[in-house]
RNA sequence: GGCGGCAUAGCCAAGUGGUAAGGCGACGGUCUGCAAAACCGUUAUACACCGGUUCGAAUCCGGUUGCCGCCUCCA
């Protein structure tokens, strides 16, 4: 079975191959550090993550890299505002990158190149543009004239005339054409600057995807992703650029995710609804928002409620309890030889179709929706071995190993049992009011009605509780709470 | 206005020519003092609407309606 890649420049499905034997280059579009991370951030994180995951369990030694920008407008506004360097902007968003994502579970990128540090490879492929005549300055400002590349627009599908003529942008008088955009930008006073052909200044938007992807992967690479916002001009414009540079083509698959809405609505500033992924992460384990948010296929919208990373929440805690359980089965005849038994048919069908479903163009709702039922035959087989008189602990321990190995193609099921669900918990309890140790009050309370065998205070106590969103679970060993 | 996408059960979501995966919820059962949890089972004569192609369509074609994205910084 082979992967197959949506390619947004063709518009079709197409097995992937990579361009030098099983070796592949990826470059996907990070973020700009001037603020926090938000959940559409986390969306394309964990999607480019999951085909990095992916690629490398195809067996193809991967090269990803994913850059930080950390010269841009934004950067130098908010710079100024707080009254701080850009550098130290930067240095304290990335900080803040690391401490979103990290939990998450994002592996870290081959390489995670800086626009700042690149600056030599961007001067020298501007250079290259002006000498080829794509490109021409004005008052230190270096532009590049679209006009000269007759294939602008073929991975935006759009049209160059119509683009013309449907302009909003305030025209730049300074520019030969509405659509041409900035190389290299001159530096006012105060903004960071580095000296050039053109006097100092900074790189434009664009330049540096072109050339750090172009110097870390080679002029032709096979991956190129991003969200789908970025397809126009971003994308289109680093088309254009690396391609007018070297006369070859520059990707060979381009990968976009599409969006996060939240409660129906376009995440936006000026919403007011941008949800952080601290926000999320206060409320619930990490995991629960990496199966939410592959619960739908990286190429549709996505969007967010609160009942559907509940719904979420329930499914990853249901897998973990049965994990738990049946680790806790397992590690009673301590360490199980090997994990080499042979799996059942089914669960043998189920994971074969995973990997199907992730072959075609990474369809994870459908990869997991193979995945959850297993974990449900696999809690069959356990307690179907639990119960007979010679339980074959080698087939059950297959099983689960299988589960692990599935599980970690999307960074899901990876976590001890028991400290995911005491994870979970404890956000949980930040939820409710009463301490504790009241709760335990009440419990004891409760357990004492139940022994003189007076239900209706144990059941009065018990629905007290629940009304303020404390369920009570009576197992054999006593009395247990959690948070609705 | 241009380009593109979407419309499947109460909700989320696969399926893209052969007769509707999976998850959440709900309901019934086992268990329990009763519950909860867990487990077992049930839960779309049907895929926005109207035509057409076909032996056969949720799946292809045409049209209608509704929703959304991009065209401007944005994951």
């Amino acid at each position: 079975m082979s992967l197959t890649l949506y390619n947004s420049l063709t518009g079709k499905k197409e097995p992937f191959t990579p361009l030098h034997d099983n070796r592949v280059g990826m470059y996907v579009c990070g973020v700009t550090v001037y603020d926090r991370c938000h959940i559409g951030h986390a969306r394309s994180l964990i999607v480019f993550d999951t085909l990095f995951r992916y690629l490398r369990h195809k067996g193809y030694e991967v090269t990803y890299v994913r850059n930080f920008t950390d010269v841009d407008d934004k950067i130098i506004k908010r710079a100024n505002e707080r009254g701080i360097s850009t550098k130290e902007l930067s240095e304290e968003n990335i900080a803040c990158f690391y401490e979103d994502t990290d939990p998450l579970g994002i592996l870290r990128p081959t390489h995670e190149p800086r626009a700042t540090e690149h600056i030599g490879e961007i001067i020298r492929l501007v250079k290259t543009l002006e000498e080829k005549g794509v490109a021409y300055e004005v008052d230190g400002d270096v532009y590049y004239a679209v006009s000269k590349f007759p294939e602008y627009g073929k991975l935006s599908k759009k049209n160059i005339e119509e683009l013309k003529s449907g302009a909003r942008i305030a025209v730049d008088e300074r520019k030969k054409d509405p659509l041409d955009f900035a190389l290299w930008k001159a530096s006012k006073p105060g903004e960071p600057a580095w000296d050039s052909p053109w006097g100092k200044g900074r790189p434009g938007w664009h330049i540096e995807c072109s050339a750090m992807s172009m110097s870390l992967l080679g002029e032709t690479f096979d991956i190129h992703g991003g969200g789908k916002d970025l397809i126009f001009p971003h994308h289109e414009n680093e088309i254009a650029q690396s391609e007018a540079a070297t006369g070859k083509p520059f990707v060979r698959t381009w990968v976009h995710n599409g969006f996060v809405n939240i409660r129906s609505e376009k995440m936006s500033k000026s919403l007011g609804n941008v949800l952080s992924i601290q926000e999320i992460l206060d409320r619930y384990h990490p995991e629960v928002l990496r199966a939410f948010l592959l619960s739908a296929h990286y190429r549709s919208p996505i969007n967010f409620d609160d009942t559907y990373l509940e719904s979420n929440r329930v499914s990853v805690e249901r897998v973990y309890k049965t994990l738990q359980e049946v680790d806790g089965w397992l590690s009673e005849a301590g360490e199980v030889a090997g994990s080499d038994a042979e799996l059942p048919g089914e669960i043998a069908e189920l994971s074969e179709e995973v990997e199907a479903a992730m072959d075609d163009d990474l369809n994870t709702p459908r990869a997991l929706g193979a995945l959850y039922p297993m974990i449900h035959k696999l809690h069959q087989l356990y307690q179907a071995e639990k119960a007979s008189g010679s339980p074959n602990r080698a087939r059950v321990h297959a099983v689960r190993e299988k589960v692990r190995e599935l599980g970690g193609l999307f960074g899901l099921f990876q976590s001890e049992p028991g400290a995911f669900l005491e994870t979970q918990k404890g956000l949980d309890k930040k939820r409710i009011s009463l301490s504790p140790e009241e709760i335990q009050a009440k419990i004891d309370l409760r357990t004492a009605a139940r022994k003189a065998r007076d239900f209706k205070t144990a059941d009065a106590i018990r629905d007290e509780l629940a009304s303020q969103g404390i369920i009570l679970e009576d197992g054999p060993e006593g009395t247990t709470w959690r948070v609705k």
